[in-house]
DNA sequence: CCGTATCCAAATGGATACTG
DNA sequence: CAGTATCCATTTGGATACGG
């Protein structure tokens, strides 16, 4: 292969063999990866996760952390990380009251795979822009 | 940790010193990890990487291999996998024409990573559930 | 400080019909 | 077969204002 390639075409053949059967399935309404998108493939869900990876962090931070997401977007996508049992919500009663959030076990295990593709994104990014730049030039 | 988690707290924490300064970025206008979330965090683009990840496939396998995506979803979202060099089209001059698309080295490096994940949705489905589940109670 | 509620603009994406 | 074009319903998400 090339420098393009951390993983050998033998590892992502063994990897893919395990979830071939749920990409194309014609046969059943549900697919584990298709509601995994749905979930995590919003527009913000992976940047608040990978934020939490730091550690628990109060809405406020959060709201600073993330870049460019609002106040309602982010009230929104923690509610459905918590509900999907990725993120734990605590309330201490004070004055003002304060929330910490931080990522449950599960969350921490989701943390490591979208990790693995941010570092990606970052690494690759000369290549995307270098291909689009290219792909417009062919199209004149 | 806990049964959930497949790499280390360490782990963890070495790989997100790598991304952590693009998570917030108030400083600069572009993120990579929120470029790749745009294109890549789509409905269907996931899907039909992984679809390709078993070999190169032409148009209407691909339509009927993927579930639930329509002609047009598959031909906006080749273009843009196309378009970033995730994905090559080729064209064979035949009659009726037929066109077959398959992975870039690029894509292939991706693969990886989106296996990765949808492997994790696959095993942790149940948890998920489960959540969801535990949340509604909650509610009333 | 931590939300919720409302309103509204834009993006997403499905259905259908048509072309080379 | 492999698209393109059009139309339209749904979803997404930003701005704003208000409440506990």
């Amino acid at each position: 292969m090339d420098r393009h390639t951390e993983v050998t075409p033998s590892d992502i053949q063994e990897m893919n063999d395990g979830v071939d059967a749920w990409v194309a399935n014609d046969f059943s309404g549900t697919c584990p990866v298709r509601d995994v998108l749905d979930r995590v493939g919003d527009k913000w869900s992976v940047l608040v996760v990978l934020r939490l990876g730091r550690g628990p962090e109060r809405f406020r931070a959060l709201l600073r952390a993330v870049a460019g997401i609002s106040q309602r977007m982010l009230t929104v996508t923690l509610r459905g990380l918590e509900r999907d049992g990725l993120v734990h919500r605590e309330v201490f009663d004070t004055r003002p009251p304060s929330v910490e959030y931080s990522l449950t076990p599960l969350g921490h295990s989701l943390l490591g795979h979208i990790t693995g593709l941010a570092n990606w994104a970052v690494a690759h990014e000369a290549d995307i822009h270098q291909a689009q730049k290219t792909y417009a030039q062919k199209q004149g």
